[in-house]
DNA sequence: ATGTGC
């Protein structure tokens, strides 16, 4: 074991953790709490980990409802860092019983699409100029307005995107013709469970739906912190049967969208926290944590409703974002043709061996499915495919993780030269100079050791690896 | 994560 990571787990079993590891699989628990499972999290060697982000993680083990729902397993995934809501991004949590409106929090369904197209990367950057004007005049910025009737609207909200492009092929709206119509509904297949889930609009704002439309929400927006579009070359192919089978080849070029649902998820989350509180039973001695569950059956199915409102906004969101993306390379280039790989969501809860999994930052991982291991600003990009490891809930890690605070980059007095933010030779476009130091390369973790770690204790494996081009932040 | 914080 590393002597830094020995020194803290000492200090976390004088804070009140029992601390175990076998190999790189380490757990925590509440000590005098036998009754809670071990969190579990597999750590990358020479990585720096935060006692905060252990603390939560195992007070996230003891947590359970008065009324009998109980936590079955806690596992962490390698990039796994604190969390604002007192659940660390990265924990993945097994409940029955209960469920964890902060355990998913206001980032609803974030998730990350991929896209190959048939442009050379030599004709792209020939235009880059050009395609960043383009980009600059529609939904990077948020200039765009994009609007629909109340019936996609509806559709949307109940359904996911499959119930949008039913009412849109009556309707066609804004940013797609009936040819982009066509492809989509083909494309609905390679979207994690179909791109919907059991929705309802009363869960959205008010102010949303309002007169039958949704606009300013921030629909096809990319937002902010580590949620960007990319441009990418297909660096790498290492499986090269699956990579076929999925459309991708070395050389080409590609995009990559990490986003989520924006207000809409913000609203349903910042809610669904006030709610669990008030929910809480009265005299019932509440989580030191702050982490309250829910466990009224009603109230867990009404909750999982309205997330899945919200995921739903977020799937059409980044096929949004993908559809515009690919008609402005068509202005450029012509008949192109930029078909989906996947399109995954890392932060929901979904049903599991009976009862629920929440992924707090987590990619499902299940067998056979494409993994999106998205680097940090300047890094590279990473194509997996699952193993359905069950120990690792099958699920691995959405990114590298952060390694320092937005703050502590932008104001606490660091460093911003470009070498020193790891900024050199990025070609990043922002919205504010700001957003380039708080997301620089030296805001995060080394991605490699991250996916190595998960390939050696067998919950993905490597199919292609994308490094960047362009890159866009809002 | 969030038209925002420290």
């Amino acid at each position: 074991m590393q002597p830094k990571l020995n020194r803290l787990l000492r200090a976390l079993a004088r804070e009140g953790l029992e601390v175990a590891y076998d190999g790189r699989l380490y757990s925590v628990r509440l000590q005098g709490d036998a009754h809670a499972p071990p969190a579990e999290v597999l750590l990358p060697p020479d990585l720096p980990v935060e006692g905060k982000a252990f603390q939560q993680l195992a007070h996230l083990a003891a947590l359970r409802h008065p009324s009998g729902g109980q936590v079955l397993r806690v596992r962490a995934t390698p990039d796994f860092h604190p969390g604002d809501s007192g659940v660390a991004i990265g924990s993945v949590l097994h409940t029955r019983g209960l469920v964890v409106p902060g355990a998913i929090g206001t980032d609803i369904n974030c998730g990350m699409r991929l896209h190959v197209a048939n442009v050379s990367v030599e004709a792209f950057l020939a235009k880059r100029t050009a395609f960043v004007e383009r980009m600059k005049g529609h939904y990077f910025f948020g200039t765009r307005d994009v609007t629909m009737g109340s019936r996609a609207s509806e559709a949307l909200l109940r359904d996911g995107v499959q119930g949008w492009l039913v009412e849109t092929l009556e309707r066609p709206l804004g940013c797609a013709g009936r040819a982009d119509l066509a492809q989509l509904d083909a494309e609905v297949a390679r979207i994690h469970l179909g791109g919907g889930l059991k929705g309802h609009p009363r869960w959205a704002p008010e102010s949303f739906t309002r007169e039958g439309l949704v606009r300013d929400a921030g629909l096809a927006t990319i937002g902010g912190g580590n949620h960007f579009v990319e441009v990418q070359r297909v660096e790498a192919v290492e499986d090269r049967a699956r990579a076929w089978g999925w459309g991708v080849r070395e050389g080409q070029l590609a995009f990559m969208i990490h986003s989520g649902s924006r207000d809409v998820g913000k609203h349903v989350g910042v809610a669904w926290q006030d709610r669990a509180r008030q929910a809480w039973p009265v005299g019932a001695p509440l989580p030191e944590s702050g982490i309250l569950p829910l466990g009224d059956a009603r109230l867990v199915e009404q909750y999982l409703e309205a997330e899945a409102t919200a995921a739903n906004y977020a799937f059409l969101n980044r096929l949004l974002l993908a559809e515009l993306l690919r008609q402005t390379l068509r202005e450029l280039f012509g008949d192109v043709e930029a078909p989906l790989v996947y399109d995954v969501p890392h932060n929901l809860t979904l049903p599991y061996e009976g009862g629920w999994l929440a992924r707090k930052g987590a990619c499902p991982a299940g067998a056979e499915q494409p993994v999106i291991i998205p680097g940090s600003m300047g890094a590279t990009s990473f194509l997996m495919v699952g193993c359905g490891d069950a120990r690792a809930l099958e699920s691995a890690s959405h990114g590298a993780g952060r390694a320092r605070s937005r703050f502590s980059l932008s104001r606490g007095g660091a460093d911003q030269s470009e070498a020193a933010l790891g900024l050199t030779g990025v070609d990043c476009i922002t919205l504010r100079a700001e957003r380039r130091v708080e997301e620089a390369p030296a805001a995060y973790k080394p991605i490699r050791p991250v996916v190595d770690a998960q390939v050696e204790a067998g919950i993905v494996r490597e199919v292609a690896r994308l490094a960047p081009l362009l890159t866009f932040k809002a």
